[in-house]
DNA sequence: TGTCGAATTGAAGAAATCTTCAATTCGACA
DNA sequence: TGTCGAATTGAAGATTTCTTCAATTCGACA
């Protein structure tokens, strides 16, 4: 029994914490990327996209593959979409419930 | 546009990157449950439990209710199972693919 | 070979997150 | 009212994560 399930799945998701991160598998969803295509895409440091992609590497959700003097970025399989999509809908709740709080909050000030 | 969309998920999946809130999610989806319970079943200090819930209270993927002298937390709607379901075939995928890698290294060995 | 562009790495400091311990709140109940 | 149990909160300290800047690697190509 090697890493407990909860924490492998805790890092998983603590991996696609991060906005740069997120916005790199959305553009990936696409197709593979290089490097500089994403960097054009996304308002970030070259460094910092580097370090980005660097976690995103390690975990194994993406493959990087040098061509010539650009690397280029792809998900490494793993229905991504479907995980996203689940995502969104919890969100869209959230943000929903969110809203209806904050709507009653200014109807009935204290 | 007030938060980016991309900030928003990034920001949800950091709220779902910690063993014990991961624990708590999957329990709550048997049915709501009590903190005392929750507590039986986690490996945690009680006040750090109740830190976690705290983060889970605010994203607004759990509701909290006082019963009597015990607080009763449940999941708040949304489909949170089909967010695990997705996340784990992933992971699968990826640990599964490590795997791989570790036997070939043990296969080769330089 | 020398150098340019693309990308990564290392180090340092700032910021966010976690855990622990002590103190507090809130019902229940004697 | 007084106190017990359940749960939360606040503060302090340790750990992790992020960003920035400088330095480095690796191809391409003159």
């Amino acid at each position: 029994m090697p890493v407990p399930l909860y924490q492998a799945k805790a890092e998983f998701f603590r991996m696609l914490g991060h906005p740069v991160r997120i916005r790199v598998l959305e553009l990936l969803q696409d197709g593979p990327k290089a490097v500089r295509d994403l960097l054009a895409e996304i308002d970030v440091e070259a460094s910092s996209l580097s370090a980005q992609l660097a976690v995103l590497r390690r975990s194994g959700i993406v493959t990087a593959t040098r061509e010539g003097s650009t690397v280029v970025y792809a998900l490494a399989g793993g229905d991504v979409a479907e995980l996203l999509g689940a995502a969104r809908r919890i969100l869209t709740e959230l943000l929903a419930g969110q809203n209806e709080l904050l709507a009653q909050l200014l109807e009935e000030p204290a």
